[in-house]
DNA sequence: TAAATATTTCGATCATAATGGAACTATTCA
DNA sequence: TGAATAGTTCCATTATGATCGAAATATTTA
């Protein structure tokens, strides 16, 4: 995974609101949740809601599968754990310039 | 933590400069790394680096130790930790809104 | 105390993100 | 086909972030 791409994906999440949707889906199981089931939970208009989750799905945080009406979306749960590992990886392993000052 | 706290930590580390800062850190093992050294790595001007610095010692992410005329800088591994859980955290435990659903 | 080094703060500019109402598109169902 | 439901896109506004040169501060060393 390339710095740039976890940085985008870390920036969606910085946002309060789309830290608060990716958290729910993690918690929502199997089927995820309809955009208008979290729209009841995080209670904003639906044009921001649908901006959020466009900036979800662009980052590949998260996927959706048309069901009907309804638009399902579930979390990407492969890319999360590559986000926390880049995140974490190569700890203590050394910096050149540190080990040189040694 | 609270929803808020990790995302903003999320957002500071959602800058790809800022991100490559702490991974940096999170590598160099222990002492750290002066603001200098980064600056070698990164290789931006010195006032942009030190407002990326000061966003990441403000979210927690990092702090300092004054060594000198040096600034030496470490990650918190602590609030990345705590970071990578909450965002993983309770998954697939279900949301009533879901559960409702079945 | 003056010069050198390390880093921050100031101040201004430019770019990007968040927000939400209104109009639009897609799908179902009567 | 027309009305209802689910969601998106358009558009404009406001807010926030990134950038970096120049000047300021802190610390050491001559």
């Amino acid at each position: 995974m390339e710095l740039s791409d976890a940085a985008l994906c870390l920036e969606k999440l910085g946002n309060p609101t789309r830290l608060e949707i990716v958290r729910l889906l993690v918690r929502s199981g199997p089927g995820g949740l309809a955009v208008g089931e979290i729209q009841k939970h995080v209670g904003i208009p639906a044009s921001t809601l649908s901006h959020h989750i466009s900036h979800l799905v662009g980052a590949g945080l998260i996927w959706q599968e048309r069901e009907g009406r309804v638009l399902r979306c579930q979390p990407n749960f492969g890319l999360l754990d590559a986000l926390v590992s880049l995140l974490l990886a190569e700890c203590c392993t050394g910096v050149e310039i540190a080990a040189a000052r040694r």
